[in-house]
DNA sequence: AGTGCCTGCGCG
DNA sequence: AAAGCGCGCAGGCACT
């Protein structure tokens, strides 16, 4: 029965719950009768190449992974409801937007939550009958709407990236608890039998209380900290780090490195190993699509947060390596293939587009270059950062051109799409309000104010929104078709490696990172060369798919090693 | 005791 | 102390 059909087939339960399978057209239409399967293993090794049309990978991939079987491709209807719902380039979301079932980021109505729903979320549907449906909806949608191409690819990717975020979190991150625990007990002292803070952190809480020459100062609650600051002469208006280091006072040093050794502990501490890798893998939970643009989020463990600090830490297995690769000015180099910016591109050849601008004299130094771009995305008017902007709007006019579009119609109130055509959410009622009533004649000042802030801030957000968002889809273009090429790999033998990601994928490269612009591959040693050029050649297939036939360079920073640490 | 907000700081 | 986007989390604190 295994094949190799390559057709959409969906799968979910009958009436009486069994899970069933059934082909279906591109249209959503049966092309047959459900067959029913024990489990989902047992439906996806009888169809091991289709592409799996399912309510939500969370629910169904990981019974698959844990027998270790592979699932090529996916539509994952919950994720791509809400793309081509909000999507501006879909002209028909009526019957989407009616279908609130798949909204599952809507609010809980009933006062019926219980702890247990309200940690997995609202159900969504999984009768047979639905996900044929649904996908009916989704794919008429596509089909009626200006960029089919874009939002197929966008789906295609989507779909893959809630694939990878429930394999990533099922291999983990290759984590060496004893060279984490060495770099705390370096940063922050032995570790107290006694239950006080750690040795360092301790003496040199002691440098801050005594600078304060108050003994018992609290130096962990901010009001009393700032009173305390006060009362020796350090009139600062907060606490942080920025404001501290520009006075000249002997408590300076030392709470500086009393804030950096507790926020160490407290966000990455022993109690965060223990909790969080205590098996020798961090375990991140991905919310991909949990940010307005694209980005993925994380719930649990700060995963996209780990201090560079501790990136030592992640140390591949005995017997094997990681492949740790970034893209340099991710987002420069994707505003300059949106806006078809020649001027731009041909600064971000090479690697170093920052060194681009400046050997273009557009201005002087590349400090000036890196402010002046991440200006321009981010809207920056004042200090250094905006008066650097007007010179790169005269050398760039096409990209900056796209952005400050983008940003006049969030200030609006208008919608922006990425590149490939998520679409930003609409105002909120509140902002509308704002605006129209400070239209009125007869409001205050005040209000015009107001109304006018609220404005620029929505501008600005649109403005880097289609960059943002646009880079989210380069890299899930590259992590899907990355996928995809370590998927092909074989597996080594498993018995001359100590595999530990198994069985999940065996003892064969895998996905085991992902931070908006940099993954980290674990594979076996035998295997880095292959990863790197898996790598390295899903990198230039998201080029293409995104930006075929304008040059634009997306290079790699990519170096095989045994731990993520400074090279 | 549970909640929600504020401050501050880590990441891109 | 951010100017200038997007996040998550910890700890303190006020309120219920």
């Amino acid at each position: 029965m295994t094949n190799a059909s390559g057709g959409w087939r969906a799968i979910g339960r009958d009436d009486a719950g069994r899970i069933v399978t059934v082909a279906v057209d591109a249209t959503g239409r049966r092309l047959s009768e459900p067959s029913s399967f024990d489990d989902v293993t047992a439906a996806v090794a009888a169809d091991v190449g289709a592409r799996w049309v399912w309510n939500d990978a969370r629910s169904w991939l990981p019974v698959a992974l844990e027998a270790g079987v592979e699932v090529a491709r996916c539509r994952d209807l919950r994720l791509c409801h809400a793309i081509l719902r909000d999507s501006a380039h879909v002209d028909d979301a009526d019957d989407l937007r009616a279908a609130t079932a798949w909204d599952v980021a809507s609010e809980p109505t009933s006062t019926s939550e219980t702890l247990f729903d309200l940690a997995h979320g609202p159900a969504l549907p999984d009768h047979i009958d639905d996900i044929c449906a649904e996908f009916s909806r989704q794919q008429h949608a596509v089909d009626a709407s200006r960029h089919p191409e874009a939002l197929r690819l966008l789906l295609a990717a989507e779909s893959a990236g809630a694939m990878i975020a429930v394999e990533m979190h099922a291999a983990g991150v290759p984590w060496d608890a004893a060279v984490h625990d060495g770099l705390l007990t370096e940063a922050l002292g032995a570790r107290s039998k006694t239950g006080g803070l750690p040795h360092r952190i301790e003496a040199v809480a002691a440098q801050v209380r005594a600078a304060l020459d108050d003994p018992s100062a609290s130096l962990d609650s901010q009001p009393k900290l700032l009173r305390a600051l006060h009362s020796v002469g350090v009139m600062v208006s907060s606490t942080s780090k920025w404001e501290l280091a520009e006075h000249d006072h002997p408590v300076v040093a030392p709470l500086l490195e009393y804030k950096r050794m507790t926020r160490l502990l407290s966000a990455n501490g022993w109690s965060w190993l223990q909790e969080w890798a205590p098996d020798g893998r961090f375990r991140p939970v991905y919310v991909p699509g949990g940010v307005v643009t694209g980005r993925w989020a994380s719930s649990g463990g700060g995963a996209l947060q780990l201090p560079r600090q501790l990136r030592p830490a992640v140390r591949a297995d005995p017997g094997w390596v990681l492949v740790v690769a970034d893209v340099a000015q991710l987002e420069p180099r994707v505003l300059a293939a949106m806006a078809r910016d020649r001027g731009l591109a041909d600064a971000a050849r090479g690697t170093d587009l920052y060194a681009g601008i400046v050997a273009s004299g557009v201005v002087p130094t590349r400090q000036d270059a890196k402010i002046a771009v991440l200006g321009a995305m981010y809207g920056a008017t004042t200090g250094d950062s905006g008066r650097l902007v007007p010179a790169l709007r005269r050398a760039y006019p096409r990209a900056m051109g796209l952005v400050d579009d983008a940003a006049r119609a969030g200030e609006l109130g208008e919608v922006v799409s990425t590149w490939l055509g998520r679409s930003s959410p609409p105002p909120s009622a509140g902002w509308r309000r704002l605006q129209a009533d400070a239209a009125e004649p007869d409001a205050g000042e005040g209000d015009r104010a107001t109304a006018r802030r609220s404005a620029r801030d929505r501008g600005r957000f649109t403005r880097n929104f289609i960059v943002q968002g646009t880079a989210a889809e380069w890299a899930l273009a590259w992590l899907a078709d990355l996928r995809v090429r370590l998927a092909a790999l074989p597996a080594v033998d498993a018995g001359a490696v100590a595999a530990r990601s198994g069985p999940v994928f065996g003892a064969r490269a895998h996905l085991a990172f992902f931070l908006h612009d940099e993954i980290i591959v674990h594979a076996p040693a035998s295997q880095a060369d292959q990863a790197a050029e898996a790598v390295r050649a899903a990198a230039a297939a998201a080029t293409d798919l995104l930006f075929g036939g304008f040059p634009i360079d997306f290079p790699l920073d990519l170096r095989i090693t045994i731990d993520a640490g400074k090279a």
